[in-house]
RNA sequence: GCCGGGGUCGCCUAGCCUGGUAGGGCGCCGGCCUGCUAAGCCGGUGGGGGUUAACCCCGCGCGGGUUCAAAUCCCGCCCCCGGCGCCA
């Protein structure tokens, strides 16, 4: 047994305390859990005892010839039987709570992550390009690079940019989401045309970029059973993002993520096939519960988008330096499409149950003046590969450990599109197409190859 | 969806009819032996408890039931294979 947070409860409580406190949580429910613990332990070895007795008698009565003799022990074992019952009844209901609360302990913070209970205490770690910052903005765009020590070239811009939303419908009207609305509910869209084009580059720029890299291509099933997401979220995540497929014990994917975790779920691997690094590629369905208002116009906030999702099986003991892979691998994909950006450690408090520690990509906004989260980076540890029961061989000695899961956005669509419906936006309502999409929209006659223009009215068709 | 066959240790397989401590092969790990990496021999190779020793418990797709005793008999579910039906 070498999971992480069952071996701390019994060695080192301590650290689990700590990791709780920092989450803003109680952290009561460790003493819980170590009692419990003890509690189940104890009656194991009651109703190990009681089962070893009645094995020996059951054996005997095997052998035993004299039928007078067997009679007997057939009373003795139904006796021993009554009492087992009982006690397996108890230790049936502890070992219930026990395994309840071990399940709802979240991952230990890792010492790297920084304290703090909201994003105002994500620190960011790494500024990248030249944002360009509306003059209205300035304070703002200051208060987001040199409060944190940073000094970040910028270009600033007399005009303030057309907000992503309105640019989509109003502008370009390349997109539709009243409609949507009708047909579907809000935060739902149509997309038309040069935008749906850029859809599909964007994942292809992102499918080409890492399977370069060496990572192997998945699509996955776009639904997974109950018992498989509970192996790789929180029950948070559940209520705020998970849709279920009536009358079916099935659940639309919030991402690629989870049907990959799942990959090798139930399996043993060789370390030596370690590390295992996929690219995902898939739609994902939000339910957004959490959200109320916020982002509420427009495709930055959306029920269904499709991603590009990166992912890795690693040993324990190199999952820290695979972090930094992932996190580098979504750094070089904006940065090949010219979007600045910062990279945050996100605090503890907003990790969630599942992450170890997190990084956000985040890309500056122009029209709304603030850096938004386009990419998020996770070291999961042991926390999923516990519950899916995915672990490693050694070749030692054959002992067997839990795996480390990571995973990483490399572009979710409908969010890159609105980055770049902003930082890319001329002043007369122009969308200059990243150099780096164009070898993917080349091959497509109808496709855009150099910028998407807004749509003279007498054109407009939908 | 219906009918039939199947799911046993990391992989392959025996055992199931006829209930009585799950056996063999491969691979892997450790050791022995041989002047060499071959061959051979011995042990180990699922989970849990335990003074981590001895030992014990659990484990044959999952969950129930019958029985002193279930891989084995019965019921439900999941998955795989074949046939029929349906279908992009």
């Amino acid at each position: 047994m070498t999971w992480s947070i069952l071996r701390f409860l019994r060695e080192n409580p301590d650290v689990l305390r700590r990791s709780l406190r920092r989450r803003g949580l109680d952290p009561s429910i460790v003493d819980k859990a170590v009692e419990l613990d003890k509690l189940w332990r104890q009656k194991v070895r009651e109703v190990d005892e009681i089962r070893h007795k009645h094995n020996v008698i059951t054996r005997k009565i095997a052998s035993t010839k004299d039928p007078e003799e067997k009679k007997k022990l057939i009373e003795e074992a139904k006796r021993l039987i009554r009492r087992r019952q009982e006690l397996e009844e108890e230790l049936k209901r502890i070992a219930a709570e026990r395994e309840k609360i071990l399940l709802s302990l979240p991952n230990i913070v890792h010492d790297s992550v920084p304290d703090g209970f909201d994003e105002e205490h994500n620190v960011p770690i790494r500024f990248w390009g030249k944002p360009k910052v509306w003059r209205g903005y300035l304070d703002r765009f200051k208060e987001q690079t040199e409060k944190w020590g940073f000094k970040v070239d910028y270009e600033l811009i007399d005009w303030k940019p057309v907000g992503h939303a309105d640019m989509l419908e109003n502008v370009l009207m390349l997109g539709n989401t009243i409609k949507a609305a009708e047909v579907a509910g809000s935060r739902f869209y149509y997309l038309f045309d040069d935008i749906v084009w850029l859809d599909i580059a964007l994942l292809l720029y992102a499918i080409d970029f890492m399977t370069r890299k060496g990572y192997r291509l998945v699509l996955p099933p776009y639904m997974i059973r109950y018992k498989v997401l509970m192996g790789v979220i929180d029950v948070e995540t559940f209520k705020d993002a998970i849709y279920k497929i009536e009358g079916e014990d099935l659940y639309l994917i919030a991402t690629a993520e989870h049907p990959l975790a799942a990959l090798y779920m139930g399996e043993e691997i060789p370390e030596d096939q370690l590390p295992i690094k996929l690219v995902g590629i898939s739609p994902c369905f939000r339910k957004e519960a959490g959200a109320g208002n916020r982002d509420l116009k427009g495709i930055f906030r959306v029920h269904q988008f499709h991603k590009v999702e990166q992912f890795i099986f690693a040993k324990p003991e190199e999952s820290w330096q695979l972090l930094e892979e992932l996190r580098e691998n979504a750094e070089e994909l904006f940065r090949g499409l010219g979007l600045p950006y910062r990279v945050v450690n996100v605090c503890a408090g907003e990790l969630g149950d599942v992450a170890a520690k997190k990084y956000d990509l985040e890309v500056w906004m122009p029209a709304q003046g603030r850096y938004r989260e386009m990419v998020s980076t996770s070291n999961c540890t042991d926390w999923q590969s516990y519950r899916l029961k995915i672990r490693l061989i050694r070749k030692k000695d054959m002992r067997r450990e839990y795996v480390h899961t990571l995973n990483s956005t490399a572009i979710a669509s409908t969010r890159t599109i609105t980055a770049i419906l902003e930082n890319y936006q001329e002043p007369d309502g122009t969308i200059v197409i990243p150099k780096a999409l164009r070898p993917y929209l080349e091959m497509f006659p109808r496709a855009p190859k150099e910028a998407i223009h807004p749509i003279k009215k007498e054109r407009v068709r939908r």
